[in-house]
DNA sequence: AGTGTAGTTTGACGATCGCCGTACTAATTC
DNA sequence: GAATTAGTACGGCGATCGTCAAACTACACT
């Protein structure tokens, strides 16, 4: 495990006009029609990346990777963003020094409706169920 | 988690010998609430298991192993039953010389409502999209 | 320029996966 | 009892997976 100094707090500058934008690299994302149910099913099938959607879901912004603190290293948290979004579930753009993160719901809910929705309630049904334990 | 061995003894007693009963062997199931979203979504992830599972819900009976025939050898075909039915998905009862698979719709819709039948609206909608492919 | 922050890349590791063939067991039928 | 049918168990193989540490790149802010 990594320590990761568990930021979770805003950014206090404004960054007014000089917004970072998407600069440099580019990322590779599946167009909506290369989407494919089994390497959506397969992505989420991973706890980690389970936990990334589901907090995707519950924010109406992008969110860096840095603020998911998962219990794993560094690169193992870029392998799992990676995943996700070479399957078509996030989207994902730098924004200076961050990489911003977004579920596509728009793209997932015309191929396959509901289907997102159902497998967010069943995470939170047995996250009931289970009491939020992972084992 | 499999390996039960010693089945052992436990003679079925001779029923009328023109309907073959579940006899002999035992199946492990998991109980409804040891079913994991995780190990369904990983289970459902597989093309194999998939139509497996498609044409379970398409029908209302049970269907023997062999009914299926997959484009894999018979011992990969017993392993991704196996497999669905540890992960919970399906039902398996030895009837004879078959061995007889049932979708646990009743279980799965209890655990997370809509989810199965969401997932195979998105198959077959992704099947229509894609053309007759099924795997 | 220098320091810091954020994420990537590479290579490795053990575990698991999907697949196979062979040999086997169990129930039914001849 | 022998043959048949249906499925299992036992490796084994190559591929993929989740994980890590170390070294690296890219941007921002002194």
């Amino acid at each position: 495990m990594q320590t990761q100094t568990t930021p979770t707090v805003s950014r206090s500058q404004p960054q007014a006009s000089s917004q970072p934008q998407a600069s440099g690299r580019s990322l590779e994302h599946p167009r909506r029609e290369a989407i494919r149910l089994e390497d959506v099913l397969h992505a989420l099938s991973d706890p980690m990346r389970m936990r990334v959607v589901r907090t995707l879901a519950e924010e109406t912004c992008e969110l860096s990777c840095s603020v998911f603190d998962l219990p794993v290293s560094k690169s193992t948290t870029t392998h799992h963003f990676r995943v996700l979004r070479e399957c078509g579930v996030i989207h994902q753009i730098y924004r200076g020094t961050a990489k911003m993160n977004a579920l596509r719901r728009d793209d997932l809910d015309a191929l396959f409706p509901g289907l997102l929705d159902r497998v967010l309630a069943a995470a939170a049904l047995q996250e009931g169920r289970l009491g939020g334990d992972r084992g």
